[in-house]
DNA sequence: TGCAAGACCTGTAACGTTTCAGATGCGTAT
DNA sequence: ATACGCATCTGAAACGTTACAGGTCTTGCA
């Protein structure tokens, strides 16, 4: 009695080159069935036969049916979105690039989109988060810049909202993060520079509002202790500021009685301003001072060999990240979604060229 | 007779701290009027009395209402969205980045958003392109990588779809597009070298199927042409090269008899490799060779004071492609829609530290 | 034979929005 | 008075999907 209607101005395949794309009511059309049952269908619902089942699916791949995002997400409240909560002032140095293809690649194979959701540093780093969470804008966010005590953390944590943390928290939350051992990076970046006995060391660090800012500078003094040095305070410049104003910094801080006779690093930019302050005011690295370094792009060797670099895969750093807001949305548990890298040994030129010797 | 029904569970006040977000049917409820005239009222319909649309607008202004999104995007098909479809094999330095906050800072005060559509370079480029035209996933779409004769242009152009490219293409299709003057960049560039007195230039140039290959080929060629200078073919190596494919090259390009004594470089991670190749084969920079480089990070110069830079603003680009799709979605002349980003003076090091002369 | 249980399928309603085709009421020209 | 035009408002329908609450038919068992 009930005759199926046609979709109207669709006359049959997609695939062929009509009209509109096919929806659920195409695929209903085509097989004969309601389009409830094209719907479950397609999702395996055990309440519908098996050769019904494969029929249907049949269809659908035949036509390329593809579920419009619109009428889930309207309908289900799932938006198959995951949102990148990000800081437009970042310090140049391509970090970013590489995060999002490390979140692209994990993404891909999933009916998630991944949206951009920008920020100004200037302004309250909660205003983006919020306007996911409120309007349910994204399934799960991934911020970075994270702080011990974080606004942001705090807030997601309250509503239930899935998200995920590039670098971790100290507030008493569990919670998805992926992190860089920073702590053992300058562990291993003193290590390195004692044994090449250097004595005075200085430390370019993240600012001190951000999570790893802690991590670096326990570490950092840590191995000091341990390897009997000293620091030469630096703590007018961070990752964070600008190119000149490292470079600037740098080179009066080496103009000083009590200039440093090596730097940790903690990210490759800022590595650059460092050589240039430190041979601004005259001095050779490799010679006078030692530099290790972190870098995610692989270019400080390339015209400065006397570095020490260890390498931070930022791509890495996406994947992991995109997995874990998945695996929260999953409702996977908390703390198989937590990973943390360890730093590559401390690499120098020479591995690849060996013939020079330093000290 | 039909009285106001009140939207289930929502008791009243948006912002006060009850459940779901306000929609329409909230504001109708609110005021008394029906979902229709506060729809229309909101976009400031003629047909609605001046009194009530301030009224409404007041009411939604207070409770923080926002048009769901999914709503007008199943109603309307417009979803508010602009892709930015990206190479996931993308070279390393940082471009990305850039683009990506210059096209947020266009999009920021507008209701779209951004989403990334990656693709390999190794897969149909088409392929992403096609995704979201047929899925209808975005209102808009910026490509990078273009081609003279562009698949992914000529197939959203047959579509109607809008979109905006990063470089040109001479297909006899205008869209709107943005691109950095390369032609002008290669001239400067030979210009500067010819002035140094260099007579044997090599050019590091992009991958030839894209539109700036011919751009940069072009300037260079009439250039060597006008200043009598002579090219040192170096076909093997292109920007899309690793950095260590680069840098080995380069070295055995300078061991020839016939090695260039100058560069034009067209990417600034390329003129890194560039510079170790050099110097691997035992050649100094500013007196051997001389470099012209493009750079979008302005990290060149701390290292290697002795190159020549040129700065491409890659953060304007993304911001005159966004607003260039946005134009074209607004129905604007194409004509308006397309720029052209003259490179900046070539820049020494030496103009902010006078006193070094080079010759 | 009767009936309950299951297997399989179905229509309706709803998510929030906008478009369509009116409805209502009022002032004015006839 | 009647008709008309105008200003202002209105409900119903539709976009594509899924949850809900059945419907129908077959099968098994008392």
């Amino acid at each position: 009695m009930n005759e199926r209607t046609p979709p109207d101005e669709n006359e049959g395949l997609g695939t062929a080159g009509n009209g509109q794309p096919p929806t659920l009511k195409t695929i209903a059309f085509m097989t004969g069935l309601g389009v409830t049952t094209v719907s479950r269908a397609l999702k395996d619902a055990p309440e519908i036969g098996a050769e019904t089942k494969r029929r249907v699916q049949l269809v659908a791949r035949q036509i390329g049916y593809r579920p419009n995002r619109a009428g889930v997400r309207l309908r289900t409240g799932k938006t198959n979105v995951i949102s990148l909560v990000l800081d437009t002032e970042e310090q140049i140095g391509g970090f970013v690039s590489e995060m999002i293809y490390g979140i692209s690649e994990a993404l891909a194979h999933t009916p998630y989109h991944l949206v951009v959701t920008p920020y100004s540093r200037n302004n309250d780093p909660l205003e983006p988060v919020r306007y996911v969470v409120e309007t349910a804008s994204a399934d799960g966010v991934i911020i970075s810049r994270t702080e011990p005590d974080d606004k942001r953390v705090r807030y997601m944590t309250e509503r239930g909202f899935p998200f995920a943390t590039h670098g971790r928290t100290h507030m008493g939350i569990e919670h998805p993060f992926h992190d860089f051992d920073n702590y053992a990076y300058s562990v291993e970046a003193v290590k390195k520079l004692a044994g090449l006995g250097r004595k005075r060391l200085a430390l370019l660090a993240p600012p001190s509002n951000l999570s790893y800012y802690r991590h670096m500078r326990d570490g950092f003094a840590d191995a000091l202790m341990e390897h009997g040095l000293a620091e030469v305070p630096f703590p007018t410049a961070t990752v964070d500021h600008s190119i000149e104003d490292i470079r600037a910094v740098t080179a009066e801080l080496m103009r000083r009685p009590n200039r440093p006779d090596a730097f940790v690093s903690g990210a490759g930019a800022g590595t650059f301003a460092l050589v240039a302050g430190v041979e601004d005011a005259g001095f050779r690295l490799g010679e006078d001072v030692d530099i290790v370094s972190k870098q995610s792009s692989k270019l400080l060797h390339l015209l400065r060999p006397q570095l020490y670099v260890v390498n931070e895969d930022v791509r890495l750093a996406g994947h992991e990240l995109a997995t874990a807001v998945l695996g929260r949305i999953a409702g996977r548990d908390i703390a198989s979604l937590q990973s943390l890298s360890k730093p590559s040994t401390v690499e120098a030129y020479e591995t690849s060229t060996p013939g020079k010797s330093n000290g």
